[in-house]
DNA sequence: GATTTACTTCAATAATTATTGAAATAACAT
DNA sequence: ATGTTATTTCAATAATTATTGAAGTAAATC
């Protein structure tokens, strides 16, 4: 008398013999289908993932931390971050892409700020180390 | 008669001609030391940038959340992913780096579940998202 | 003790990201 | 117009991550 499986035919040709515990569990769940139905498909968390890709790298959280104090030109960024010109364009243009930060030209100079998106995320990141 | 830098050497060099604005809000930042003291250095924020990049895949944030409705074993999780043994045992492998995950033996099964770190990051992120 | 099951680990490859330095651009100053 | 400053973009390379499939391991069953 093995565990039955509960809820859909796939299951019963592959997960035969789970841990009781385990078994249960799944019966609970209305089976493998149960399941499924409650875990969110790939695509709808892609865009979740992507954000997190993009604060992913130690100098870009540096970058955000400072815009939270300021609105900044890269020139004063790169002073702070000791990174060379094309490094910090670069991990400037991967936290626009991710709609972190806009920026808005003053004559010669840009000048960067943190995005509604990417003020909310900087406040909860520092509400999270309290 | 030129925007006069504020608070330190190097800065003088380089950092003459900010637009205005810019240069009223170094004066109040107290120049760029002033700033430099106030932004978190690289090493700061490391730890927080390997979480993140532990949450930058699509596969990973899936797991997660399976892992919120129930304990599972990768048996349940490969069918609900459809991903490959060493696929699914690499991702898990991730996650289990990152603190996200433990795991524990029940017979020939391993039972994976969040950790007190992965419970609090899935939270947040259902928060996040109403 | 040989097989089967439920995984993990490894080594090779592919894909993605990040870094570098040189060239391009855009705005302003002369 | 020419030059300078502030910045981006590009193409080449390096570094990191992810995927694949084969081989390894550990527990349980035969």
């Amino acid at each position: 008398m093995s565990t039955k499986c509960s809820a859909d035919k796939e299951c019963c040709t592959d997960i035969l013999n789970l841990p009781d515990e385990m078994a249960a569990t799944m019966e609970k769940l209305g089976g493998l289908e149960g399941l499924r139905s409650r875990v969110p498909g790939r695509e709808d968390v892609t865009e979740e993932a992507k954000l997190f890709q993009s604060l992913s790298d130690p100098i870009r959280l540096q970058i955000l931390h400072a815009l939270q104090i300021a609105d900044l030109c890269p020139c004063i960024l790169k002073e702070i971050t000791s990174l060379s010109d094309s490094k910090l364009s670069y991990h400037l243009s991967v936290l626009e892409e991710a709609k972190l930060v806009t920026w808005s030209s003053r004559k010669k100079w840009r000048i960067y700020m943190l995005s509604e998106l990417g003020l909310s995320v900087v406040d909860r990141l520092a509400r999270a180390r309290e």
